[in-house]
DNA sequence: CCTACTGGACCAACGACAGTA
DNA sequence: GTACTGTCGTTGGTCCAGTAG
């Protein structure tokens, strides 16, 4: 295959009839070039469609303009939201984004995408993946001097973490139910081998304790509506009791609904859901769905800002930056049927 | 901000005691290479924890393995699919995909993604958005001499161009509806800048006109449920009849679901609807939706075939190649309750 | 004349320094 | 001395001779 050659600056030069050397001035707007000169070589490059090479430019500046992001379940609506709000920022800092989504959470394919990332010089790596099963020290041997910011994952010593508070999430959730007179409240939840499943978990299970309260099924299902439609299927028809549902992300409320529908339950008089992520169309669901609102692409920003920080201040400290997620109440929520022991 | 030198060949090669050359031959895997001397720099990568320079190696080579996508939409569930099934596809192939997003459809964000992805040197481009308002000539003065194919546009000359059959697809949706005895059918379309919804109108139209039906209306929303319920309730409103309702996205779709039950229409006797993509959720929603269901991962394996294609053969003639697809029968369609002159 | 290895040129840019006016 | 401009050395690799065994 016998590949056309691409005009360099070195064309740019003989034709504006310069050096290279004032070329690359041009290029990089540096002040020392002569009105004419800098004229001649604009037109040039007009001319050519010169585009200089990216490869050759980071390989002599020793940076490559690249932030690495290592992400996983970019098919959920979460993680896709934020990937697509982490790019559309890295570009106006006209950083260059280079994925690499991860299938599981095993350290081999983990650091398989640091090494791939590492071989394409990233000036610093965002890690939007839980990290479980995964040892510190493991993971400083293969981060060791690159900056990095950690999301979605347990706080990381010395390291900087971006997350929305799960936790708090969860609990907001628990608290509204609770507030609305529900004794007997599940929580259907997602895989927990991701870190903001877990932390929703021990929300609501705080939250029912400081109520004095048990919880009436604790579930675990895929994200996906039809694991939410087969767990609370499920659930209905083992005659487990409860009026209120807590579930850890919209499509599987989707899903719920969809099962208590089916077993004639009316909403939200028999059973109150609280969903989780407020995606669109959960305004437009039966009922319209009351849920927690998470805000990704400030999650995005702050990611950015304190990989930005890490970049220019390697030896900065770094914290923990935590954003509060937000009830949104719609339709899917009221007062039990029969209170057992309610305000009213 | 001093950067910690990283370690090169030429280190590798130092602690082998071999020349740089040999620890090229290694990484290329190149067969004149002693055992001894293999053993020995593999050691030394190990150690070292050496990661050949993707930037040098393509600087040299003259070749990036990258290849630029320019995307459009890509929270939609459709774009965000098929980039995700690419994104998987290159890995395994071993290329890179530098991923441009453009918020709109002007000549100049097109053409700035194109520069930025020439810099990069892509070895080829995959434009997976429609081109409705760019002049055919423009785009060959900016893609001359790239390997490029095409996807959600219509059938450029001379070039490859993948796509699902939305004219089909509309049309097996219509049809169905036909054959289920429905004399009024609306559309519910996507913005027209979008190549697809466009295609999906005539499919519609084609199938309408070939039964002999005028249509009952044709609306344009923004494939949001939101749009969709704003819609459908004014069509509502309108007192516009029709019984059958085409959806050019399950999200609007999910949207008029909730319309139309806001206006205590029963689901599916008072109004059959069909919609679009087949996403997750459809089979939960109220009623399970009746969908076309399109192969999004089939589409980007395809797509990068033919890129594939065009990389190694630039000058072989480039055709259009067309997936069908497949409507999917679920509960959400049934025949009109009063057919005006019907099968039934 | 292979097989294994080495030195040099080269890729496309940048940065430091020297040279010119 | 100041305002430009050009030469040379570098970056981290690959590729193409050439060479020794």
């Amino acid at each position: 295959m016998q590949k056309a050659k691409l005009t360099t600056i070195n064309d740019v030069a003989a034709r504006a009839g310069v050096s290279y050397q004032t070329v690359s001035r041009v290029i990089n707007q540096h002040p020392s070039v002569s009105k004419q000169a800098l004229e001649r070589v604009q037109e040039a490059i007009q001319a050519l469609k010169y585009q200089p090479s990216n490869a050759a430019r980071h390989l002599a500046k020793q940076q490559s303009a690249m932030i690495g992001v290592i992400s996983y379940g970019t098919l959920h609506y979460g993680p896709a939201q934020t990937l697509a709000s982490l790019e559309r920022e890295a570009h106006e800092l006209s950083y260059t984004l280079s994925n690499v989504n991860v299938t599981d959470l095993s350290f081999a394919q983990i650091s398989a995408a640091i090494q791939t990332l590492r071989r394409q010089r990233v000036d610093g790596l965002i890690i939007f993946a839980p990290l479980i099963d995964i040892e510190h020290t493991d993971l400083e041997s293969i981060c060791a001097d690159l900056p990095v910011v950690f999301t979605a994952t347990e706080p990381q010593p010395k390291r900087a973490v971006t997350a929305i508070d799960q936790f708090t999430g969860a609990r907001l959730g628990a608290q509204h139910l609770l507030q609305l007179g529900h004794q007997h409240i599940a929580l259907l939840n997602g895989p927990l081998d991701w870190y903001d499943a877990l932390l929703r978990q021990q929300g609501w299970l705080s939250a029912l304790q400081r109520a004095g309260i048990t919880p009436a099924a604790d579930l675990e299902s895929d994200w996906t509506a039809a694991g939410g439609y087969q767990q609370i299927s499920a659930l209905l028809e083992s005659g487990t009791p409860f009026t209120g549902l807590l579930v850890a992300n919209d499509q599987m409320a989707l899903g719920a609904l969809r099962a208590l529908h089916q077993h004639n339950y009316k909403l939200p008089e028999d059973v109150s859901i609280v969903g989780f992520d407020d995606i669109p169309e959960s305004a437009f669901l039966e009922p319209p769905l009351t849920t927690i609102h998470q805000d990704f692409a400030a999650l995005a920003h702050q990611s950015l800002l304190q990989l930005k920080a890490c970049m220019e201040h390697p030896n900065l400290k770094q914290h923990l930056r935590v954003l509060i997620p937000e009830l949104i109440i719609r339709s899917s929520t009221t007062t039990p049927k029969q209170p057992f022991r309610g305000k009213k």
